[in-house]
DNA sequence: CAGAATGACGATCAAATGATCCCTTGTGCG
DNA sequence: CGCACAAGGGATCATTTGATCGTCATTCTG
């Protein structure tokens, strides 16, 4: 029945038929409001069939729930957020004592994005965790509106694998690169290479970036997945830097700082990334805040999605 | 408590205190999966006002459920529509024997347009059922992502009431005279006064339309609202009239014809309206078939929304 | 080809939900 | 001042839902 998916199936790769299913049973259940008995009935499969389905498009995304209001969270918070960093917009979620903060980031940043992105737009994606949770959210709604990606850095297509993204990708046109070469010529050559050339243009074009907010900690997704060594960022620390965009340390004030790793990195420049209209900086957590600071400091992010025990530190530490 | 709404307060709007709340628990319970006592707990209010206020989220479409699927409903019977007519998207909500299609085809239709309409669009109405029962279920998208509306006919006020938008309406801009008036220079007067020429100007400058599709029959919208007698229905049928959009009558090609009524419409032309890119066209039951056939066959929407049955109809008649 | 493993499906049951009823509180009017 | 009435909130209970378990079919493997 399903020998178009891969052997490692994980789950969420849903054919077109069982699509079509779904999507009429979650038409019955939540704009009809019927119960899952009568559109079993309705459809002609078991009442338990229904529930599971409804599950599975809710795991897939596929149903997706929106929450209409600018004040998702806290609203107060949000304001505070951006009148005192000059933001354009701030979403704070609410605090829940025992949840992970990843997967609520990845939600609320994934609502943001789908309310303002447009049909045919594209999207430019940096590196991090909190991007890739993001676009896990956000998979069935690139092909519905056909939006397509471009990333900012290398080293993306690590992570887009994680991502349920299905189809031949057309839509994602990634930096076939590492985040960060061994020399400086090298990544000066990669840059150059026509088709890196065309991807980091074509992401400049991008009315809408999604950053994460790297932390400089030896437990940094940087160091977990060997773009950097622990020493390095000892190193790093002592230089001043409390965080990362794309791979460029910066300094308490948001200042890039002046190391040598920057020039072995293949990824949009900062100063090229605040040409971007609306950059999305989704993070969270009390390590991250230093982090956060500086990158709103230095605007290298207008648009913070965050949550809400980070945004009252955010705001005590201004 | 509740002195800022009207007296006539229809239930739906809601101070800023209560989107808060209804918010948080919205977010607490679609997302994070908590159970409402576990909501009732952390917010401090007991279960059952919890469930009270999701049930009024819902209602007030502050929570809207989202079908992440180009095929909602059946994936079939929209590509053939598509196909067939040579539109450019077609929605097709599922069978459903005891429910009144008012309210379904609304919701489609609003759903189709908020993923249509990017943030400071402008959107183009027009006269009917179909379009208000839409704005209905629109009513909070709007402030969130700063859309305006503007009006394709007069006489469309009268309905704005109806759809619980609230706020001081600056948003939104009607054409301040009826539908229809007394005679052909009153009409051409009121077309060529300032404020209504804007308007249909602006009207013009909209990327995406919704008009609702009017059937030929005594118990039209039309007729019920005044703008017509039913002797006036029964003549223009022996005209060949099928149906009528903005309040021009066209026969079963969709070719507009030749009446006196015409020239006492206040509204944007077909020809103009053919001009939009995106027209929405929301219509559903056997006695909107003929009009429907008629708004395809004519190019009058490029886009449409309506149900199971009536699109296999539709086909059928093709 | 047999056996094992995997996944789909359905029954059972406990948890969760919302409808109904009733009580409390506040409000207007005699 | 008291009474009637309406609105908001909470308790109770029937319904709905999803978690757990067992069964069957299908496929992979030896």
């Amino acid at each position: 029945m399903s020998q178009v998916s891969t052997p490692q199936d994980n789950g969420f790769l849903l054919d077109a038929e069982e699509v079509e299913q779904i999507s009429r049973a979650a038409w019955y259940y939540y704009n009809d409001g019927l119960t899952q008995n009568q559109i079993a009935d309705l459809v002609g499969v078991s009442r338990i069939k229904v529930s599971r389905l409804l599950e599975k498009g809710r795991q897939a995304g596929l149903i997706e729930l929106r929450i209409n209001s600018p004040h998702e969270g806290s609203l107060g918070l949000q304001e505070e957020l951006v009148s005192a960093f000059g933001l354009t917009q701030a979403r704070v979620v609410p605090q829940a004592e025992g949840l992970a903060a990843g997967p609520r980031i990845g939600r609320a940043a994934a609502s943001l994005l789908t309310q303002g992105l447009c049909p045919n737009d594209l999207l430019a994606i940096g590196w991090g965790e909190a991007v890739s949770t993001t676009l896990r959210y956000m998979a069935p709604v690139f092909p519905q509106n056909n939006i397509s990606l471009v990333s900012l850095t290398g080293g993306v297509s690590a992570y887009i694998g994680n991502t349920g993204l299905y189809g031949p990708q057309g839509f994602a046109h990634l930096i076939p690169t590492p985040l960060r070469v061994s020399s400086t010529e090298l990544a000066e050559m990669l840059r150059l290479e026509p088709y890196v050339r065309n991807v980091l243009d074509m992401a400049l074009t991008a009315k809408t970036a999604l950053i994460g907010v790297g932390s400089v900690a030896r437990s940094a997704t940087l160091v977990r997945y060997g773009y950097c060594t622990g020493a390095e960022i000892e190193l790093f620390t002592r230089r001043g830097a409390v965080g990362d965009v794309l791979g460029y340390f910066y300094d308490r004030d948001g200042q890039i700082l002046d190391l040598d790793v920057h020039r072995h990195v293949v990824a949009v420049t900062p100063d090229d990334l605040r040409q971007i209209p609306s950059v999305i900086g989704a993070a969270a957590g009390p390590e991250k805040v230093e982090a956060i600071l500086g990158l709103l400091r230095g605007r290298l992010a207008n648009i913070l999605v965050t949550d809400e025990p980070t945004a009252r530190e955010l705001l005590r530490r201004k």
